[in-house]
DNA sequence: TCTTTTTATGCAATTAGTTGCATTTCCTGT
DNA sequence: ACAGGAAATGCAACTAATTGCATAAAAAGA
């Protein structure tokens, strides 16, 4: 209707100037309460909205986050964004967000749009390798506070991150199945080719074995895009190998319990014939059966602490959390039976 | 670094005026070869960016969209999301998102932030009662464009929407467990005393109860905040009841997984003891063993289509569409036996 | 060469809210 | 009653980008 329904208006209706509904409603203790109800009734009875773009322009500031995820259709991310959510809101922030699902031009033309919007801070999820030296740069120059997350970035990276140590936990998992006697074990991954989180879980994977004194046999290893379909399909690819691996460490929920299926397609018990382990702690994985040994992640406090060090003032120096994650050991990795 | 790096400065480095500079990124056919490309250089050399915050600003406009779903961390509302950002990232959206996590307050306050973002439009899934009376006037002040998702609200609500017919689709679901010869038909539905979606799985519930001549019993139905503990206790309460059903219609996925871990978890058999049929088809149900009979649903158009409706001009006419959706039938639902 | 037309660029006002400074109003003390 | 101080309010400039209008410069036509 009233498309210029601004403070303008406000303070004509009141009879007062624009400085004092400015005043009057964000600033009440400054004008006196006669006043300030005036302004309040007047702008309740037009319908005045307070516009906090313009608020922002003015003050040279920005009350936005922009949130970067691989995709917004993940449990995991999902009690990410709610750990931002949370916090961003405590102080006044709003959150926009974006996925790249796993494509780096989507990935660029979102933080290009996000630049535009002039976003305080900027999560990053998952970035690509492909986009490091930009975030490198944008963090130089200080203009948003950048947060890497999910992921330690190597050492001198000068930006802030709140990560897990992906490739201690990598390791730590494929011992569990080192331990349970199993020598052939299979690795589903994520783009370890594109982003830091997969290339370390594989660099992890890698180090247990060598520790161990257990060959690296590239055809165990499969690079997917994190999803369950994809899953199913590498179990399958590693199920139909002549030499057959006896555990299967499915670096990703998803991976996991798309892997089950694979298996239980086959006819294959798990973990009687295959063991599968994962990765990440998605609720889901609790309630297959059987249930999925895992890492546990805490993804809603990783999403608490990246807002925290967004929302902080510019020029506020870089803060790092690298947090722990357990070994969750349920009913899908099981001692290796050489009988077979 | 620099913090008023704008246009200004632009200009003073590429001595023109900042009205050059403006039409020289945004319009160039409107100034010379020549100049563009100074202009050009002179931006990149500064690092400059545009701003594009401070333009909406000046044109009383908008370029932004509000995203409100009740949880970020479901695979189900993370497609229609990433519905919405792929058709508003085509237009020159961008997308401020929130969870109201099945929180009134926390619903209110979202949509006040997004209002004083002056997005453009506001996209709604799953608003509650409560705030049906504030969205019906904003509707009508159009200021906003209003969409509401995932529910097809009451007739003249004169608002735009894009949603399924969960009464009719809940029925047909329900026909399907009666034809299997199923009389004893438990159902745990989301919060129907506060959403529409909800309120019409029961409807359609009652409905094909009642035209079988079933007689309707309130012990079987059980309201829960859907995810999937909630679904496990509620499936585990149904099935500590003297009487109990011998098959369970979980309104949605989450309730459906979640009842099938305590079927299992009381070493009852699915379909074989109980039968569970979900609503929403989720993408892990299919991976479910046995996978879980379900409602498909359009996730990722309902994105697209309310997307579209939200960037259209103010003042353009409300659209409606109420899609399609088929049931699923897997291996979750089969024959009952009297036997038992 | 001089006009006419086209093209390019600058000036200044505009958007909405904020804030330092100036002014007015009110209250207190003498 | 009047000075002094405090509180309340207004004025106007500011944030960054855009655009109608005016002017300047270049190109085309006579």
């Amino acid at each position: 209707m009233n498309r210029k329904l601004n403070m303008r208006e406000v303070a004509r209706k009141a009879d007062v100037s624009v400085a004092t509904v400015s005043r009057a409603l964000r600033s009440p203790e400054q004008v006196s309460p006669n006043t300030v109800e005036r302004v309040r009734k007047a702008a309740e009875d037009l319908g005045y909205v307070y516009n906090a773009t313009a608020s922002d322009i003015l003050k040279g500031r920005s009350t936005v986050v922009g949130l970067v995820v691989p995709t917004s259709s993940s449990t995991l991310f999902g009690e990410t964004i709610h750990g931002v959510q949370d916090v961003t809101a405590e102080h006044g922030f709003s959150v926009i967000q974006g996925a790249t699902r796993y494509d780096e031009s989507r990935e660029d033309r979102l933080i290009d749009t996000l630049l535009e919007r002039r976003v305080h801070g900027l999560i990053l999820t998952g970035v690509t390798f492909r986009n490091e030296d930009r975030i490198r740069r944008l963090a130089k120059d200080q203009w948003t506070r950048i947060v890497l997350v999910w992921e330690k970035p190597k050492a001198e990276f000068g930006v802030s991150y709140v990560g897990i140590d992906n490739r201690g936990a990598a390791e730590h998992m494929t011992n569990h199945l080192i331990d349970l006697g199993h020598e052939r074990i299979g690795l589903i991954v994520g783009p370890y080719s594109r982003t830091a989180r997969a290339k370390h879980r594989l660099e992890g994977y890698r180090d247990a074995l060598e520790k161990a004194g257990i060959p690296f046999d590239p055809d165990l290893v499969v690079e997917r895009r994190p999803d369950l379909l994809e899953g199913r399909e590498a179990m399958d690819g590693l199920m139909s190998l002549n030499d057959r691996p006896t555990a299967v460490f499915a670096a990703s929920d998803l991976f996991a319990i798309g892997a089950l299926k694979a298996a239980r397609e086959r006819g294959m018990s798990v973990p009687g014939d295959v063991s599968i382990a994962g990765f990440d702690d998605m609720n889901f994985g609790a309630y297959q059966d059987p249930p999925i040994t895992t890492v546990h992640v805490q993804a809603y406090r990783i999403g608490q602490l990246a807002a925290q060090i967004a929302v902080e003032p510019i020029g506020t120096p870089e803060r790092n959390y690298c947090l722990d994650c357990d070994l969750v050991v349920r009913g899908s990795t099981g001692r290796h039976k050489p009988s077979r």
